[in-house]
RNA sequence: GCGGACGUGGCGGAAUGGUAGACGCCGGGGACUUAAAAUCCCCUGAGCUUUGCUCGUGCGGGUUCGAGUCCCGCCGUCCGCACCA
């Protein structure tokens, strides 16, 4: 062997190995035990970020141990490949969005080879290829033949400088991102999927995830957000019935206004010959349309002159056109409690309505003023009439019946959950395969015109959607009728691409999304690793999408993902000055740090010492995997991404971190080298320490605790360096090697060359002696009070009397416990006993 | 605003209610070397009157023989919020 590991050569050695003996490729035939592991797909943006080597890392440390593990383990990678950066590259860069998109995929492909992962590249996919999304677009027609589909009218974000729309995150302070123009809300007729047809099980569904972060269950859980309460209507002075919602009928004697959201018909009849109520309205419109803006922003109001009549007081309430109202949530209308709603509260203290107490903590409270804010608890109710002295829960039920009885109103089940607007007006998209015709309306492409193929020969040098200017591609004949008609020129979210991939990994058959046999074998995914941003919008719309195709009949698989991990973000450090008025950031390589201050190495003048933060071009602290891999090599880097950190937490990024891993390997590599097939003697406590962490590393591998796997297999590797040559040492390094194969199956796969046979990526995982798992002695800690005193060595399975014995015969504990007279002993058999005096 | 999480040495972090700080990084000392790198060995929470003792897991209470861990109330930081993927 020689003297030093290198990576650069044995990379790429055993890389072209794998690949030419297909070593990933997973038989769709094989007898074994299946496991599908699947990282979330990356969108192709040109370079791999440290991120991904993290994502995939873990991933791969799974897979790879599945297959020791004797698994046969589908791990695929595709590309998510449409979206908006491919347009406005081709906007900033006059390239096109395809060969932009195409160009990246190849690149990162050859980065994550690089990385030495154990995909399946047979089944690599794009999304933006139509034999991708051409079978999305019959999946799309299926559902809307199933009548989860249709089409209403919804706002988005209009720039009406670029006439285009903005997506949520190209509106900046209200503003268009390029033209700096002000936004406006547009109402544009668009597609939907009924998600909310599925939100009972999509709920019920999560009780049944239990490989699911808590978490992550929680948001969806409060996403779906399911509330009971009371639809009623309000007879108006208008003559006109105005229906609300509301979660609170227990505080209905606490209503001293109703609100309507600024597009509710009531506020539109109320615009009509009043330009101060259209101004309003318009007022309203110009806000952002994000639920964090809306709730934030400060609430105003504006006063229709009109009256509602309230059910059981009958007093005549303010209507008031009020923009923290949403039209899309219960019915656009609420009955406004301020004492014991926030919003409410807000909005009452500006405008000067009455803040009246329903609820308090008792009957004595009823008077109790209120403390500068809503009381939203709960209690008693209060000043309420014929609920007087009932329990809120309670109260909610008497009001909800009453209303039934007399009939203004019922019960009613309310979700949060919207459906799912999918047309998004942008040229990189799968096209929806939608015609639309003067005489017919929408109707859909005939399955055996699929794919609608993207035209690709499209120009960005006028803004908005090309697809629209594009010369030839819009203009069809009716599939129905036969006259002349346009094609839907909206494509899909590229969410919909996401929603599915997973399926077609399993297999891709020509002429169709996949082969429900294949589907039946593989799915669910038995563990899905991937980003914390995507707990909700992501992971919720594959369920839906999953359960969708399996009410259609097309799968029987409910949930996709039977396990989830979501991993931290890599962060790294950030340097700072303020130049000319604005902040200048610098690289952590352009900067000398002494322990509290940092200086610029090219003017020797101090920078701020910013916060450890993700990885952003704008921040200038990300690093490049690739020079990690060139200078430390794959394993390094892939070592450091598990070590240290629990893998849920944010990982800092360090220069000395890397060193050090790049330190380990070479160290690995010499103790590799020290491996002597024809060593003898046995070295017993060796041998246990050896299997107790065999069994350790799998425990932890499976719970995805790689850097509790990671501190075990140090420790192992300090003893095995330290004990004398004998059988027991060769099995141990022997060992080391293995457990370390899927972290760093480079260095692993050329040490096994002189240890091994074959290929250690075709090994099995280390056999344990179960009786070496149990030790035999043990240490007990001894107490006074409490109080570490003494501790002590005993055979394990030691009786409690003996351990008391051995315990109070200690000098130190006697000197401890003085005269002081033992009221009582505990003692927790091979573990502890605690005097207490 | 609503929802979710997190808080332990100089740093990343270990710790089924039972020996706080495993393991790694940084730092200090030493060995080897003409020298450097590499490597190896030792030390490394704070304080003190140092065979040992006291304090110590964001802050204030509580439960318990025993609390980083459980409960209550604060403080601080971070993340998500429907057209970014």
């Amino acid at each position: 062997m020689n003297e030093r590991f290198d990576p650069d050569r044995a990379d790429s050695h055993w890389q072209k190995v794998w690949d030419e003996k297909q070593c990933f490729r997973a038989d769709d035939a094989s007898a074994k035990p299946r496991s599908y592991v699947l990282e979330m797909f990356p969108y192709p943006s040109g370079r791999i970020h440290i991120g991904h080597v993290r994502n995939y890392t873990m991933g791969d440390v799974l897979a790879r141990y599945k297959r020791m593990r004797g698994f046969e383990v589908l791990h695929p990678m595709g590309w998510d490949a449409f979206g908006m950066p491919a347009e406005n590259a081709a906007m900033e860069k006059g390239v096109h969005s395809g060969g932009w998109t195409r160009e990246n995929i190849a690149n990162m492909k050859a980065q994550l080879k690089r990385l030495g992962f154990a995909l399946d590249w047979s089944r690599e996919l794009a999304t933006c290829e139509p034999d991708y999304y051409g079978h999305e677009q019959a999946l799309f027609l299926d559902l809307y033949e199933a009548g989860l589909v249709y089409r209403k009218e919804s706002a988005v974000n209009w720039d009406p400088v670029d006439q285009t729309v903005l997506a949520n995150e190209q509106v900046i302070d209200g503003r268009g991102w390029r033209s700096g123009a002000l936004v406006e809300k547009r109402k544009l007729s668009q597609w939907f999927l009924k998600i909310t047809q599925f939100a009972d099980e999509l709920l019920a569904g999560l009780g049944t995830l239990d490989g699911w972060p808590e978490k992550v269950r929680t948001m969806q859980e409060n996403w779906i957000g399911k509330s009971q309460g009371l639809e009623f209507s309000f007879d108006l002075s208008s003559g006109d019935r105005l229906a609300v919602y509301t979660t609170r009928p227990d505080t209905i004697f606490g209503a001293s206004f109703v609100a309507v959201a600024a597009d509710h018909p009531v506020a539109q009849v109320a615009a009509q010959g009043n330009a101060e109520a259209h101004a309003f309205i318009e007022r309203c419109k110009a806000g952002g349309t994000t639920a964090a803006e809306l709730e934030t922003a400060e609430k105003l109001g504006f006063d229709t002159g009109l009256t509602a009549k309230h059910p059981f007081t009958g007093a005549d309430l303010p209507v008031y056109i009020a923009n923290f109202v949403l039209m899309d949530y219960g019915t656009g209308a609420i009955m406004a409690v301020p004492g014991h709603d926030q919003r409410d509260f807000d909005f009452a203290t500006k405008y000067g309505l009455p803040i009246i107490r329903v609820v308090a903590a008792s009957a004595e409270d009823a008077d109790r003023p209120f403390a500068g804010e809503a009381e939203a608890g709960d209690g008693v109710c209060v000043n309420s009439g014929f609920i007087t002295g009932m329990s809120v829960a309670e109260a909610k039920a008497a009001v909800i019946a009453r209303a039934e009885v007399e009939g203004w109103g019922e019960g009613k089940t309310v979700w949060r959950l919207r459906d799912w607007g999918v047309s998004r007006q942008r040229y990189w998209g799968t096209p929806i395969p939608f015609i639309h015709c003067e005489s017919c309306g929408a109707v859909p492409v005939p399955k055996d015109q699929l794919p609608v193929v993207l035209p690709e020969d499209v120009d960005f040098q006028t803004p908005g959607n090309p697809l629209v200017r594009h010369a030839t591609w819009k203009h069809v004949s009716c599939p129905k009728c036969g006259i002349p008609a346009t094609r839907e020129t909206d494509t899909l979210d590229t969410f919909v691409d996401s929603s599915w991939y997973f399926l077609r990994f399993a297999s891709q058959p020509g002429d169709k999304p996949f082969d429900p046999e294949a589907i039946a074998k593989w799915l669910p995914v038995e563990q899905y690793i991937g980003g914390i941003e995507h707990a909700i919008l992501h992971l919720l719309y594959a369920r839906f999408w999953t359960r969708a195709l399996s009410h259609i009949g097309l799968i029987e698989v409910r949930e996709p993902f039977a396990s989830l991990f979501t991993q931290g973000m890599v962060t790294h450090e950030t340097y700072s000055r303020e130049q000319d008025g604005r902040e200048v950031y610098f690289s952590p390589g352009e900067v000398a740090r002494s322990a509290e201050a940092a200086v610029l190495k090219t003017d020797g003048q101090p920078v701020e010492i910013g916060r450890v933060i993700k990885m952003s071009k704008s921040k200038k602290n990300v690093v490049d995997p690739d020079e990690i891999v060139a200078s430390h090599g794959a394993d390094a880097i892939r070592w450091f991404m598990l070590s240290d950190s629990p893998p849920e937490r944010d990982l800092p990024w360090s220069e000395a971190g890397i060193e050090g891993c790049a330190r380990f390997v070479q160290r690995l590599w010499r103790l590799f080298g020290q491996f002597d097939a024809g060593a003898s003697g046995e070295d017993k406590a060796l041998d246990r320490k050896r299997d107790q962490t065999v069994a350790a590393v799998a425990q932890d591998i499976e719970a995805l605790s790689f850097n509790k796997a990671v501190a075990r297999i140090y420790e192992l590797t300090n003893v095995t360096e330290k004990a004398a040559p004998s059988a027991s040492r060769s099995a141990a390094i022997r060992t080391i090697l293995l457990l370390v194969a899927p972290m760093m199956p480079h260095i692993a796969e050329e040490a096994w060359q002189a240890i091994g046979q074959g290929l250690v990526a075709e090994a099995a995982w280390p056999e344990v002696d179960p009786a070496l798992l149990v030790e035999d002695e043990v240490t007990i800690a001894v107490q006074v009070m409490g109080k570490l005193r003494d501790t002590i060595t005993a055979a394990k399975g030691l009786p409690d009397d003996d351990l008391k014995a051995l315990a109070l015969a200690s000098e130190k504990v006697q000197r401890s416990i003085g005269d002081a007279a033992i009221r009582k002993v505990i003692v927790v058999p091979d573990r502890l006993v605690n005097i207490v005096a």
